[in-house]
DNA sequence: CTGCATCCTTTGGGATACTG
DNA sequence: CAGTATCCCAAAGGATGCAG
């Protein structure tokens, strides 16, 4: 890990700063395990534009994304787990037609400094190169 | 994707104020497909602290992981994708016995500043308290 | 509209043994 | 030491259809 407890080394990061001693997992896997996958960050991207339904959400990951939208499955299973974890918030209006509505909740938020990272990197075109789109 | 061209709105990254306009992908969506998996964003970090060896790749893994070492066919595959990838580079000491090393390349080192944030969001502990660790 | 059930395909990852 | 070859398993993701 990042020079954690288990290595045994100074427990300060070096890409920090930061005291790391009572961190016993590589924040970078649990990263991976939580909004690992093919959406969660996606997700949690368009929800940053504000709160958006169910059906609303499988669109904007077309927009941005690879072409196959997403199923209705997927999606649900995604939201769920998301929920789960506490990264996002449900909201279920009871009317005919049905309305839910999903919202960034604290622990989606705390990783927003990450996703702007994610952005500034982005920006420079760097993954689109890498992935041979232009 | 984050405010990009695809959608039609405003070409402004919410999260960042810089303009997205001329970028097709969602960032967020090219990160999982370059460092997804479990192991590269683990790589990256543990060569940023320097050259390492394939044998202490390995090695280094297990700190700070969740147990099982990683096997030499997927790590040799892992290191095979970056290298090709332009994240990392391979050094090979034509000695015996053999010794080949290696270093974050320019495209890996351009993802620093995401795994600092990553970090620095490891660093408060709400990764392990999300995966039960705590 | 929101979502679950079923079934299927693809991908990622692991065990073990072996080679230059 | 640095990998490859083969085989296998589990998990992620997709298609389709149905229900509240």
């Amino acid at each position: 890990m990042e020079r954690g407890i288990a290595e045994g080394g100074p427990a300060v990061s070096l890409l920090t700063g930061l005291d790391m001693s009572h961190i016993r997992l590589c924040p970078a896997i649990a990263f991976n395990k939580i909004v690992g996958g093919r959406y969660k960050l996606h997700i949690l991207c368009v929800l940053n534009r504000g709160p958006l339904r169910f059906g609303e959400i499988g669109r904007s990951l077309v927009k941005g994304g690879l072409g196959t939208p997403i199923t209705p499955r997927i999606l649900s299973r995604e939201l769920k787990d998301m929920t789960e974890w506490g990264l996002i918030s449900r909201k279920d209006y009871a009317t005919v037609p049905r309305k839910v509505e999903y919202a960034l909740a604290d622990r989606g938020k705390a990783l927003l400094p990450i996703l702007s990272e994610i952005v500034r990197w982005g920006a420079t075109g760097m993954h689109e190169e890498m992935l041979g789109l232009r």
